[in-house]
DNA sequence: CAGGATCCCTCTAGATACTG
DNA sequence: CAGTATCTAGAGGGATCCTG
């Protein structure tokens, strides 16, 4: 029987809770896009994040207001329109998203050099 | 229309890509796995991973070798053992996992504390 | 404008059994 | 030991229509 520290499982839990409090097709792109526009409304949100339908863009902006990550602010408009933005505690995961873009940008150039050298 | 920037777009781009390399609900318990204790053979990721079955551990670690970020070996043992193991190119990814730990563990200790005080 | 309700379907992942 | 093959359930997600 492997023996693993404690440190490591709770290492392992962590990583696992980041993975599901970020779950679903779209959560990392309406952190993104909040993080990088600021508030933004329902309709924006919709036009900004590319492909996404009402039923996932409601039902994963409650799970991240549930979360803690975003708020929701409902306008006093006729007719209503409502804000997304950011919590503050939402705004701790822009290492991770940073961390994410980076990578990524990096990856791309790789894997188009690769191409190229075929 | 809204005008997003071309490097907000990048960004997004490169952004969604880490999250399709790292998709599926094993490939980021595999990476840490390998990432705390190296080289390490399936059956072994199998016990430390819990929970993994051998069809998803097989497909995932596909994947990733595919995306050059594991490298699988096979010894010349009886029978056969097979080590699997970081790449270099897969090592890049520990800051993304490190922020994910710290966030995370973080993260817990807020949890707690919010049932703690009620 | 900002969603909720419904229907439908695909794709992921688990269980189990089997193999070189 | 290190997987593959097969079957299956169910969640995740899309399209469409509806509403305060």
């Amino acid at each position: 029987m492997e023996m693993i520290s404690n440190a490591c499982l709770q290492r392992f839990k962590a990583i696992n809770d980041v993975k599901d409090i970020l779950s679903g097709k779209w959560k990392i792109m309406i952190i993104a896009s909040l993080s990088v526009f600021g508030e933004k409304r329902y309709t924006e949100l919709q036009r900004i994040i590319d492909g996404i339908g009402t039923k996932m863009l409601s039902k994963e902006l409650q799970e991240l207001e549930i979360n803690g990550l975003i708020k929701r602010t409902v306008m006093d408009t006729k007719p209503v329109t409502v804000k997304y933005e950011l919590t503050a505690y939402g705004s701790t995961l822009k290492p991770i998203i940073d961390e994410m873009a980076s990578w990524g940008s990096q990856h791309r150039v790789k894997v188009i050099q690769e191409i190229a050298e075929k």
